[in-house]
DNA sequence: ACTATACTTGACCAATTTAGTCAGGTATGT
DNA sequence: ACATACCTGACTAAATTGGTCAAGTATAGT
């Protein structure tokens, strides 16, 4: 049970672009440096990033990307699910009828792992990027 | 972020377990057939739930295990802690006062993923095999 | 127009982890 | 003795992860 790569840095590096975003577009180039992430792989993720519009690019010299929407408007959910990290604690398919065993009925957990998947899920729609934010002006102090 | 068969099975296996081992106790064999788990690596499953004392073992014929503590005092972060299903969010070490990305201070995700963590164990913390075991019969009727 | 910057796309790959299998044991009730 | 069932460790195929590499395209500034 862990968070991937991906996800993590998806939400390290739209900190940073939340922070830095203010007064010019931030370049991946930028967030690589500052976070640590390879340049490369933060391309791919902000594709996707972008693909679900949580992000704006701007390309030329100059360039870079931008967020979107508002930063209390940026849940957690919304970018996991742009990047694909996905929870997913029950091993059968939820819409089938058919347990993960192949059998007929739903197996004797499946409702406790779906329980554990609606209470994790609950966090992630709570927490926006503006928290993390505010979290981590607080701690400059 | 999601579960592994070790967690998913052992947490299986022992609620067919709870519900079967008043009588007699109960081999794998018939857990593999009832669960549809392979016996082989129910066999490595349960050694380690042996070593962790959630289960003791009676060899011989008409042999198997049986539960060592009553399922209300069989907590779901006793099972994972027993087959090593462990939550893990964050990236760095948490004792270490380095951060995930090799720099000094901790990253800019950190205290989330910190978060995270611990609203998942409280879930697992709470959750018993007797839960479990209610939730099924409920489900019976 | 040229050039540097920075986004865009897709293929590729090595390392790790997972989810088992296989092949031998050993203990014990009947 | 012998069948049952626990016990142990080595091994492996497949999937996933966490990237790298290569070859673009668009745009701002000169
Ligand atoms: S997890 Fe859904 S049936 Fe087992
Ligand atoms: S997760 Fe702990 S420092 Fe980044």
């Amino acid at each position: 049970m862990k968070l991937t790569s991906k996800g993590r840095y998806a939400v390290m590096a739209l900190v940073d672009l939340a922070r830095f975003d203010n007064i010019n577009p931030v370049s991946l180039r930028d967030i690589s440096l500052r976070q640590g992430i390879s340049l490369d792989y933060l391309e791919q993720i902000f594709s996707k990033l972008k693909k679900d519009q949580i992000v704006k690019s701007i390309r030329g010299t100059q360039g870079g990307y931008v967020l979107s929407k508002k930063p209390n408007e940026i849940k957690l959910t919304n970018i996991f699910h742009a990047v694909d990290e996905k929870v997913k604690t029950v091993q059968c398919k939820k819409e089938s009828k058919k347990g993960c065993n192949g059998k007929a009925t739903k197996c004797v957990t499946h409702n406790l792992w779906d329980e554990l998947e609606t209470h994790i899920n609950t966090f992630f729609e709570k927490k926006s990027l503006e928290d993390l934010l505010k979290n981590n002006t607080e701690q400059r102090t």
